[in-house]
RNA sequence: GUGCCCGUAGCUCAAUUGGAUAGAGCACCAGCCUUCUAAGCUGGGGGUUACAGGUUCGAUCCCUGUCGGGCAUGCCA
């Protein structure tokens, strides 16, 4: 909510047209009056292109039907000018008094200035990194997390009642995978030789994992390993273990071993790696409100019961053993099983029984922040959902594309199972959380990123990051020699500010409440991480060209009161990326 | 083969979703520190928006086709 009164300028006038419009003909309730900033400073700060929006259903010219709206137009006291241009826009000129005005709002507004009530309070969730608890986030995950984090910020900035979401996919193969993992290197360590399978997970924080549970625990898990082998062909020994098969089978021996203790190590294994994930996240400036146990949709039967809802509706058949679910009906590519030949229900079915809850606990809208890789999975959930006689509108999927490191100039390597893959961890190690998060979201995040790890690190102007790091500590400095009271900024009269450079300045100070807006209502952090780079583009040079404390009085404090509040902006921008704002550099 | 996404300056990317003369940062060239932080600033060259049509007052954006790139096409998660 904004603290003062003062009106969002883009809001105020299209109110204004709107009346004007309805004066002149009655306005069509599907146009859309909208108010845009001008590119140009000869076109003024605002210009409307209703008039050409009315030239055909008025059958009039444009710039005809603009003098008509501009007559008809109520007086505004913010207004200095307004004129017809080109083939038809309306252009409109700000006083400087409005624009002067407006520091008084942000420096009273402070952290809050930014914030609007565009969301009205809506429930939207946001579900996002997800990744499968059997090992560190690597830098994919990176940008996911990077991305929904800040959207959730932007979003609770532009007056959404946000939640933050984890799904976690404690159920499947993969924990099982992780689980013998584990256990193959904790027998290792108690000396006991079984061939490590190629396709398990070779990672390091798997032996660490063995160590842990030898040290709390001993030989207590080591049983009867021999055993493991028996319902192996006969072959391994020379091909070694490396088809899906052979380790379903020993994942099955594993589990006959093991008795009640597979739960035991399956347990650990799942509590460590979450709370790496959560610790990782948090140091990264990532948190969740909510984080959802796939095991739980089984242990209470919400998946059991979200396929007898399917199939109550018909939308289940059985073919080849298996049930699939008739996803073609809804314009997927083909149909989907959803429980298989074995009995056991795959993914996509749990997945099902998790948007059904989604849905039950009644948020407006829910953003899942996905993989690209996941873009072919977007129709069946959504069928799912048509099927389920739930909107699909309400659920959005946005797809981040993956991020390629680059170190020299040359793609850095990353896979996930050979044990080799950049973690975020170490990306957040090599250079810094600031730079990290700001870098994830420069880009669209449905276009590929390059990271250029050697940018990200260095320390120069060729830094994005200190760019706008480094304006904020400026500003620190300046308001630290000059040791006044703040309250005196605040009412200052910003009369003074009178230069083409400083109008500028005050006018991207009105913009990031609609920049915050728009990246809310387009998903888009990355304008954030633009505008930030703008307006510290346009104080750097200001810096360079003005001095601030000058001897007099009024203009100093004028000067002073319009950096104070660029930090303000810069402070709030960098904030819903999650990168600091140091005051000193 | 089919489906989705993408193609903008030498490189990496924007462009308020159909608006006015398509903009930034790198890189390259030339300048600016005795004064609030040079992690900064000022100036310069750089484009048939992959190509060909179409839709309309107006197209980087929408439609069709061609070429090029990415991803997806499991009873994996």
């Amino acid at each position: 909510m904004t603290s003062s009164a003062y009106p969002n300028f883009k809001i105020h006038f299209a109110g204004l047209f709107r009346q004007a419009g309805n004066h002149i003909t009655t306005l069509d309730t599907s146009i859309r009056i909208e108010l845009a900033r001008t590119k140009q400073a000869s076109h003024g700060d605002y210009s409307c292109n209703l008039a050409m929006q009315l030239a055909k259903p008025l059958h009039k010219n444009p710039r005809e039907i603009a003098s008509l709206l501009i007559n008809a137009l109520p007086p505004s006291p913010y207004l200095e000018k307004i004129e017809v241009a080109g083939a038809g826009f309306i252009n409109l000129f700000l006083k400087n008094s409005a624009k002067q005005q407006y520091l008084q709002h942000v420096l009273q507004s402070k952290t809050a200035f930014g914030h609007s009530d565009f969301g009205q309070g809506k429930k939207i969730q946001v579900e996002f990194v997800s990744a499968n608890p059997t090992g560190p986030l690597h830098v994919g995950h990176g940008r996911g997390a990077a991305i929904g984090a800040s959207l959730s910020s932007i979003l609770a900035a532009a007056g959404f009642n946000v939640s933050r979401e984890f799904y976690v996919n404690d159920a499947g193969r993969q924990m099982d995978i992780l689980t013998l993992s584990t256990w193959l290197r904790y027998l290792e360590l108690n000396n006991i030789r079984v061939p490590f399978p190629e396709n398990a997970y070779q990672g390091n924080y798997v032996k660490t994992m063995a160590q842990l549970i030898q040290q709390a625990h001993d030989q207590r898990y080591v049983h009867q390993p021999a055993l493991l082998l028996e319902d192996l062909s006969e072959n391994i020994h020379e091909t070694g273990i490396n088809t899906d098969e052979q380790l379903d089978q020993l994942i099955a021996s594993a589990k006959k071993i093991l008795g009640q203790d597979y739960a035991y190590i399956h347990n650990f294994v799942l509590t460590e790696q979450l709370g790496d994930c959560r610790n990782d996240l948090m140091e990264f400036g990532v948190e969740f409100d909510t984080w959802f146990s796939e095991q739980s949709l089984f242990d209470n039967g919400l998946v059991a019961h979200t396929i007898q809802l399917l199939e109550k509706k018909h939308y289940l058949y059985l073919q080849d053993g298996a049930v699939w679910f008739r996803s073609t009906d809804f314009g997927d590519e083909k149909d989907r099983v959803v429980q298989r030949e074995n009995g056991q229900f795959t993914y996509f079915a749990s997945d099902i029984a998790y948007h059904l809850n989604k849905f039950e606990r009644g948020f407006d809208q829910m953003i899942n922040i996905w993989g690209a890789d996941h873009h072919g999975y977007i129709a069946r959930v959504k069928g799912a959902l048509q099927a389920l006689e739930l909107d699909p509108e309400k659920l959005e999927i946005a797809l981040v594309q993956f991020a390629v490191l680059y170190r020299d100039g040359k793609k850095a390597p990353m896979s996930t199972r050979s044990g080799e893959f950049v973690t975020l961890r170490e990306l957040r190690q090599e250079v810094g959380k600031d730079a990290a998060r700001f870098f994830y979201v420069m880009r669209k995040s449905d276009q590929h990123l390059d990271f250029d790890l050697d940018l990200a690190k260095s320390q120069s102007n060729e830094n994005p990051v200190y760019y706008v790091q480094y304006a904020h500590a400026r500003v620190c400095s300046v308001l630290v020699q000059w040791d006044g009271d703040m309250n005196n900024l605040v009412n200052a009269s910003a009369e003074a500010l009178s230069s083409s450079a400083e109008l500028a300045l005050l006018q991207k100070l009105i913009d990031f409440p609609d920049t915050v807006e728009m990246a809310a209502k387009e998903f888009s952090p990355h304008l954030i991480a633009f505008y930030l780079r703008e307006l510290a583009s346009e104080f750097h040079s200001y810096y360079n060209s003005t001095r601030f404390l000058v001897p007099e009085i009024p203009l100093q404090h004028a000067r002073l009161a319009l950096i104070a509040s660029i930090r303000e902006v810069l402070n709030n921008g960098l904030r819903l990326l999650g990168v600091s704002a140091p005051d000193k550099m």
